[in-house]
RNA sequence: GGGGGCGUAGCUCAAUUGGUUAGAGUACCGGACUGUCGAUCCGGUGGUUGCGGGUUCGAGUCCCGUCGCCCUCGCCA
């Protein structure tokens, strides 16, 4: 090695040695005779310190040195003078005296901030990625992601589950996300489809007798995107053979509990916590609730139906809900916070945030008034709220209000700082329905996947009333993100194609799709089930951010571009030839 | 596909109601400086105000279109 150190190593107890760092300049302070220079690697950073009396070539090479030059400094390792360590670096009590220095490099001055405060704006930092990966924040991502890829290694081989690899190529199926697609060159006018989920590969495996299987696997979706939501993302793909819904959550929930203990340092208690998805819906206004903190949301429907507000009046005469959130007095609320409101659920198609504030002798408010004395009480003990605190109402349509009323749950969250990146709140969501009705199409749609089991009293229901089914099937969420989901298969070749049906899929439609899996359930089907976690989705929220292009080394931007490579882009006449492709 | 925000020097930003030659910090170039760690001090180079059109005596600023990034609704079994 060109090294005998690197820069985040050097110590008190170093001083006096020989040592020779590599790094890039991050810093430099020429005093002339003196010269400071910070030298950076992966590992830390390092003041270099060139004196008056060094090698006349090394003084030079130190004084042409710019930042991010490529630098190779060999000097003595000393303890800092009284008063001029740097409390605020590892490495801050040493510098280094350079006897030699080179420079291994030059650079022309970078186009984007790789130190310091200031960011570049996030297209320049996509496509000059590479110099993103010098600073603190991607590197410590990175590293992060690196630690949970061994540590999810470790944990599923320590329980017995094979690795097991699947293809990306393989045939498209036109349910679910729309497909990446691949043409043939060997068979004109035919395509594979990219990988969206090897949910039914590994049912495969399970069939095949695997047992275990677990896998890292890239996936691709072609969606539009969010800052949660990649073209291309990555999966820690799960299934086992012979367990219930609490076994398949035990691995899930004791490798989350790991990587919350190993990556984040959070000590988070176990069992973690069940709601079901009704539950969910009713108290979070969402199906991926953050527990970082309470305000609970509760249906004041009824009550308000016998108010004198004419908004809530005609909301519930029309079949719609009132949703309210009772806000404590230690969150005060001014003018302006309660203004914002309206902004917050314009996009669910509401119009406002109703309020009124719990003040004696009268409630204020434009929400407040139409409440007669003894119904205020009623809804102040509904709700549980205290004097001085402020009651919100969102009402309208249900489908409408009850996610407006979750959004407006998280905007308190964040306007009242309950949202601390520093704290995890898991939650198992459990008992989705199996199904959702589809009213363009007249039909139901699978909520989950149509390979989702029913849970087993609901099955009956499956002929009555499909809409009330329950699914085996649960989310992990943490802290207002989905990580993980999954459940337990149907290994029922009848039941299958009964669920099939119920969806919409003639024989036909089943046998030209899926004949190839129907076919396999027939052979000797386990009873199994699995999940998923978005690896991109825990690294993230484990250093506290919610945006997966901080934790992937090279994203796309929210159109599905590479601003560094120029992704997609045209392809010569000859490729579209070979491929038997004329555009349109 | 719909809605919103942003786009000014290599980078981060400023520029009054539409009004002089579009400024500052930083980087870069030159000079000074022996304990800095956002070093300091002096001087300098650097601009198609994303792009195209329009209104106006005059546009960074107003209008229309377009491109890019970000957020969001739909979408994501």
């Amino acid at each position: 090695m060109l090294r005998t150190h690197t820069c985040g190593e050097l110590r008190a107890e170093h001083a006096g040695s020989t040592v020779t760092l590599c790094g890039w300049i991050q810093n430099r302070r020429d005093h002339g005779g003196l010269c400071f220079l910070d030298v950076r690697d992966r590992y830390g950073v390092t003041q270099v310190v060139v004196e008056p009396d060094a090698d006349a070539a090394a003084r030079g090479e130190a004084q042409r040195a710019r930042l991010e030059w490529v630098v190779r400094v060999s000097g003595t390792v000393r303890a800092r003078p009284a008063g001029s360590r740097n409390e605020d670096r590892a490495t801050g009590a040493v510098e280094v005296v350079a006897d030699a220095f080179d420079v291994l490099n030059a650079a022309e001055p970078v186009p984007v901030a790789v130190t310091g405060a200031e960011r570049s704006s996030e297209d320049l930092e996509l496509k000059y990625r590479y110099l993103m990966f010098r600073r603190a924040e991607l590197r410590d991502a990175l590293l992060r992601r690196a630690r949970v890829n061994h540590a999810v290694r470790e944990h599923m081989v320590s329980r017995g589950f094979c690795e097991v690899e699947t293809p990306s190529l393989l045939k498209s199926t036109p349910e679910g996300a729309r497909d990446f697609v691949v043409p043939s060159r060997v068979h004109p006018g035919q395509f594979y489809a990219l990988l969206q989920s090897p949910q039914l590969l590994k049912q495969l495996l399970m069939i095949g007798g695997m047992d275990r299987y677990w896998q890292i696997v890239r996936c691709f979706r072609d969606e539009d995107l969010r800052g949660d939501r990649q073209p291309e993302f990555t999966q820690l793909d799960v299934e086992m053979s012979f367990g219930a819904e609490s076994d398949v959550q035990d691995v899930a929930e004791s490798l989350v509990h790991r990587l919350l203990r190993e990556v984040a340092g959070a000590d988070v208690p176990r069992p973690f916590p069940h709601v079901s998805w009704a539950d969910a819906m009713s108290r979070y206004g969402s199906d991926k609730p953050d527990l970082r903190f309470g305000l609970e949301i509760a249906d004041v429907t009824e009550i308000a139906a016998r108010s004198a507000f004419a908004v809530f009046r005609d909301v519930v005469a029309a079949g719609g809900v009132v949703r309210a959130i009772a806000v404590p007095a230690k969150h005060a609320m001014t003018r302006k916070d309660l203004d914002a409101l309206p902004a917050v659920v314009v996009d669910r198609g509401l119009k406002g945030v109703a309020w009124t504030k719990i003040a004696s002798p009268d409630w204020t408010g434009p929400a407040g008034k139409h409440f007669a004395p003894e119904l205020r009480e009623t809804l102040r003990s509904a709700l549980g709220a205290e004097e001085g605190g402020t009651i919100l109402f969102v009402a309208g349509p249900k489908e409408q209000a009850v996610p407006a009323s979750g959004d407006v749950r998280l905007h308190l969250g964040n306007l009242f700082g309950l949202r601390d990146p520093k704290v995890f709140a898991p939650v198992w969501i459990d008992r989705f329905p199996l199904f959702d009705w589809n009213a363009d199409e007249n039909r139901w749609d699978s909520a989950h996947h149509p390979f989702t089991a029913p849970v087993e009293e609901d099955i009956p229901l499956l002929d009555s009333d499909p809409g009330k089914v329950r699914a085996k099937a649960y989310d992990l969420a943490m802290n207002g993100l989905e990580i993980l989901g999954g459940s337990i298969r149907i290994h029922d070749p009848a039941l299958q194609r009964k669920v099939f049906t119920l969806i919409g899929l003639s024989d036909e439609q089943v046998e030209a799709r899926f004949s190839w899996f129907v076919e396999a359930l027939r052979y000797g089907t386990p009873p199994h089930g699995g999940f998923a976690m978005g690896m991109d989705r825990i690294v993230a929220v484990l250093g506290g951010t919610s945006a997966i292009r901080d934790v992937i080394a090279f994203p796309k931007t929210t159109s599905a571009t590479d601003l560094m490579t120029g992704a997609p882009s045209p392809v010569e006449e000859r490729q579209l030839r070979e491929l038997g492709i004329r555009l349109a």
